[in-house]
DNA sequence: ATGACAATCGCACGTTCGTGGTATATTAAA
DNA sequence: TTTAATATACCACGAACGTGCGATTGTCAT
């Protein structure tokens, strides 16, 4: 499978934290006979994996699980990328939930894997985020992507005119009625005027409100 | 390459949408060889699949470009999505910047190629949305956790008390500073003085303020 | 036990906002 | 050509806000 010289001269450093003692077993010995990469410490906890990273040398990439007694693999990502930046993180779990997924990659995980991924997939996702990629088990890309597709709604259209959006936007910056009729040079009536009709569009009745309703639904 | 039985009984059916004839050639040859899928039309811009998609059955997979003459593959993927959800858009393009990856993947692709993936690779995806994944490049996978490590900015910490934060949020709802009291058993003057408070940790001066910035920095 | 912090409550004053009106010029659609 | 929509401008008044001063109580660590 591994025939990459370049791994086999480097050995990279792998860490392994998963608290059912099976699963890291097969896990560590499945890394330790791969060549080119060494599974130099395993760990049941989090806290653990961390006391140690602030006195020896970080290894390239650390293993994860996510339900973890004590700290969650999701705090956990936070710590180690805080400590060393550098360390890739790949997460090895069974949870593939949106919430989870989205959190873990938010804290910076650099890939997502489930558990019940071959050997030889395992290996190689280990592979591609040495070689700067972002494996993900196809469930999870389909996950993510599902993210990304929520994550820009349907840009409700509540029928802003270009000077009302162009308003709206000045006023999120905090500025008051007279400041964005100086910016605009407009009379403070005529943009008085202005917010009359965008409360009235937005259903709201406060500059507070137009602002909330303006982030939540994406109209700036 | 391609032995799947199911694949070979249903012969998908492709489009591509692609401006540069002899890409659109090789590609069309590509899935045409291929046992089970069939590139039943190939169209130079969004333009001309879009009237052909109101008329005619969808296809499964519109292999789609994203720098075409007139609509862009962007625009053109909320509009496929609009006439057949069902129908999965996978971008094959050279641009790998995060704006383009992100307005693609909010609008809807279920996966994205570059267009130096190997014949194999793009066969690959193709089988991989039809059984619901999501194919990426390595470099399109790495971009797209780029993406989500700065959704979740630095959670700026500007000392706000568990009431402070209490009232934020409520303030972020719309509630005048009497209807906050009312709601918390408060005096109005308790609720001032923590407005207040929080103006100067927040360093602003309005509840406008406030509310931009707890949105902006999801201090929320 | 002293000091720092958090949470609570109070008042006064000037500023800004929200809302009820009215009105004109321009432009685009019917 | 009439109509509708948009952008512009004005006024007045009460409500809400922002800010300057206070103050008391409790908790928690030093």
């Amino acid at each position: 499978m591994i025939k990459n010289s370049e791994l086999e001269k480097e050995n990279f450093n792998i860490w392994l934290i998963e608290d059912n003692l099976h699963f890291r077993r097969t896990i560590n010995g499945l890394i330790n006979q791969t060549p080119g990469m060494k599974c130099s410490n395993a760990f049941e906890t989090c806290e653990e994996a961390i006391s140690l990273m602030e006195t020896e040398f970080p290894p390239q990439v650390i293993l994860l699980d996510i339900g973890l007694p004590g700290m969650t693999g999701i705090e956990g990502i936070e710590k180690f990328k805080k400590i060393s930046p550098s360390t890739h993180i790949l997460i090895l779990t069974i949870y593939d939930d949106n919430e989870k997924v989205f959190d873990a990659l938010c804290a910076g995980a650099s890939g997502y894997l489930l558990k019940d991924s071959s050997p030889d997939k395992i290996i190689g996702a280990i592979e591609e985020v040495l070689s700067g990629g972002a494996p993900m088990s196809m469930q999870i890309a389909h996950k993510v992507l599902e993210i990304f597709s929520n994550l820009k709604p349907k840009k409700n259209d509540y029928g802003l005119t270009d000077r009302e959006s162009e308003i709206l936007k000045l006023m999120v910056t905090g500025l008051t009625k007279q400041q964005i009729a100086d910016q605009l040079f407009l009379s403070f009536h005529t943009v008085n005027t202005h917010l009359k009709n965008i409360y009235v569009k937005l259903h709201v009745n406060t500059k507070s409100g137009a602002i909330t309703k303006a982030f939540k639904e994406n109209l700036i």
